[in-house]
DNA sequence: TTGGTTGCAAATATTTTGCAACCGG
DNA sequence: CCGGTTGCAAAATATTTGCAACCAA
């Protein structure tokens, strides 16, 4: 299966004619299972998690398993069709420092690195976030490939 | 335990003595592992998850245990004195909008709400972030707690 | 002294994987 | 037809919890 070169070139949930496409091009089959999942998380108001999107599948498709639910999620991630909220799912990982600062995080090491960002500090949040609720806490996530796995890409 | 009101009071790591004067406050005790995951995870440059703590506290502390460090760490967040990277550590959330836009989560609910934030997206990143390797995404995350939230907490 | 805390072990939860049957292209 | 994919079961990983012994205040 062949990567999507980087999560830019993907903008609102794709088509399933582009699904089919992305499919054809990865040299991967379009399956019902993956057809099913791709609607119902591309309809998705929610962020559904694999359990929930299980749970909301098995009634169009009885037989669905949850591990390919997990499977196929993982595809689509590397295909960028979708993306997961937050990186880092298998250990959580702490930080004493409560100052503000911002995360740059490597998607292939999983490294985090620190960062100041006044500029976003000070840029006011917009208007309708008070409907929400309370806010306490705001801070800038980058994703990215940090330079040592830069270059053992290269020598890849 | 008292927690912290909001997880704005505190800044840079808190001191041995804070942490002495904020276990007093909370009614709880301040035992030797306590202080050694303090200080463990408050010199520490990266972002240590459990089992990495519990590594580098072996060593000091041959008989300290994993589970203390998960307890003792879920006890210094509720504290106020350390926070986790990542708030969805339970299960992966997966989102097809590949569009540009940024997530409130409910640390009480762990809902999350998109919107969309122009002048974060026009925001100049820093000029130091260009040695930390490629960057391909960003993207702000807002912690609070949402309306339907804080109408639970007011009739608790 | 004593109630909160620890360490152990077991339970729970989440995600991944080996494998034979299956089916989309 | 054939190689990738599925569903099942089992494994691997991460985190939480019940409980008796322990110890900080």
């Amino acid at each position: 299966m062949k990567r999507a070169p980087t999560q830019k070139g993907r903008k609102k949930p794709a088509s399933v004619d582009e699904l089919r496409d992305i499919c054809r091009q990865a040299g991967i089959k379009l399956t019902p299972q993956r057809l099913e999942i791709f609607k119902a998380i591309s309809s998705a108001q929610d962020h559904p998690s694999a359990e929930i999107l299980y749970e909301r599948l098995k009634k169009r498709m009885p037989t669905i398993s949850l591990d390919t639910i997990y499977r196929t999620l993982n595809t689509f991630e590397k295909l960028g069709l979708i993306k997961r909220v937050q990186l880092l799912n298998d250990q959580a990982r702490f930080d004493a420092d409560m100052e503000s600062h911002h995360h740059f995080i490597c998607t292939r090491c999983k490294k985090i690195i620190d960062f100041k960002w006044p500029d976003f500090d000070s840029t006011k949040l917009p208007e309708n976030i008070k409907a929400f609720g309370k806010v306490y806490g705001q801070q800038a996530e980058l994703r990215g490939i940090c330079r040592q796995c830069l270059k053992k890409e290269e020598s890849e």
